[in-house]
DNA sequence: CTCCAGGCGTTCC
DNA sequence: GGAACGCATGGA
């Protein structure tokens, strides 16, 4: 076994915690290996750590892997300013801000965030991540990375002509068949993820909920986590419930416009720390 | 044993 | 348009 000796600071950042966003529930493939995190995302995998500011990248480090850092985490964002304008002459985001302050929106890919929260419904996290490594396993390419082998997360193109029945080993339940369907209308043309990332928000929406298994709290999280729309602002009985108990009745997405989405992950954040449901 | 998990589709009214 | 209820699975 080869260990990874090399090691690169790819920059220092405020308002960013490895660890804070790792756990904020926006994705499903890392884990915790003493100090630093394995993650894996699309056919990359990576091992990183954080010490104060500063993000370190473990094992051989080309350009290219810091450019995919920076997007994947957000990180040329001035978050520090959104926080600002979410939190002025508003006491609870504020506290949600402080408690959360180094969560980052993710970037991830499309059809990954896609399939993952497809496998989310109705589900938790550590089942999660169980079936959507089993997913890889199955579906992606096995690759060496940092810290021994992995496997990619399966293309489109990898999962085409997928059956419900064919996914059975994941044990995703009932839903394997949205995957097979998310998979089948992505082939035939009658979803169209360009359409997902260039149309305007609630087009893009109804796009996405065209294939059965993706309601409005799936759709948000897709275009939050895998499109980048930072106006998405998930609809989810766990944190509306939250935010029922934080602000004493609902409050109203555009409020937080057109940040909603980040908003939103610092409320979850907050509210799951406080241990509120 | 029961209950729950970052929901959604179906079936009622 | 909204309120029940079932759904696969596994862990607590």
């Amino acid at each position: 076994m080869n260990i990874a000796i090399n090691t690169t600071c790819i920059g220092s950042y405020a308002d960013f915690d490895l660890a804070q966003t790792l756990h904020s529930g926006q994705c499903f493939r890392f884990e915790e290996r003493g100090g630093a995190f394995r993650v894996c995302a699309g056919a990359r995998c990576y091992l990183l750590s954080q010490r104060g500011s500063s993000l370190f990248l473990h094992g051989e480090a080309a350009a290219q892997d810091i450019d995919f850092l920076t997007r994947y985490f957000d990180l040329a964002r001035d978050y520090g300013a959104i926080k600002r304008a979410l939190s002025a002459g508003d006491p609870v985001m504020a506290e949600a801000c402080r408690c959360a302050g180094g969560v980052r929106v993710l970037r991830q890919d499309l059809f990954e965030a896609l399939v993952t929260f497809i496998l989310s419904q109705n589900n938790n996290i550590p089942r999660i991540k169980k079936i959507v490594e089993a997913l890889c396993e199955h579906f992606g390419p096995r690759l060496e990375g940092p810290c021994g082998p992995y496997h990619a997360f399966p293309t489109p193109g990898a999962l085409a002509g997928v059956t419900a029945q064919e996914l059975e080993p994941l044990r995703a339940g009932f839903r394997a068949r949205y995957v097979a369907d998310a998979v089948e209308k992505l082939a035939r043309g009658e979803v169209s993820l360009e359409l997902v990332r260039e149309a305007p928000y609630e087009q893009a929406k109804a796009e996405l909920m065209k294939i059965r298994g993706v309601g409005e709290k799936v759709a948000n999280c897709v275009l939050l986590f895998g499109a980048n729309r930072l106006d998405a602002f998930p609809v989810d009985v766990w944190i509306a419930r939250a935010i029922d108990r934080l602000y004493g009745g609902e409050i109203d997405a555009g409020r937080f416009s057109p940040h909603g989405g980040i908003a939103q992950q610092y409320l979850f954040f907050y509210a799951r720390e406080q241990g509120l449901k």
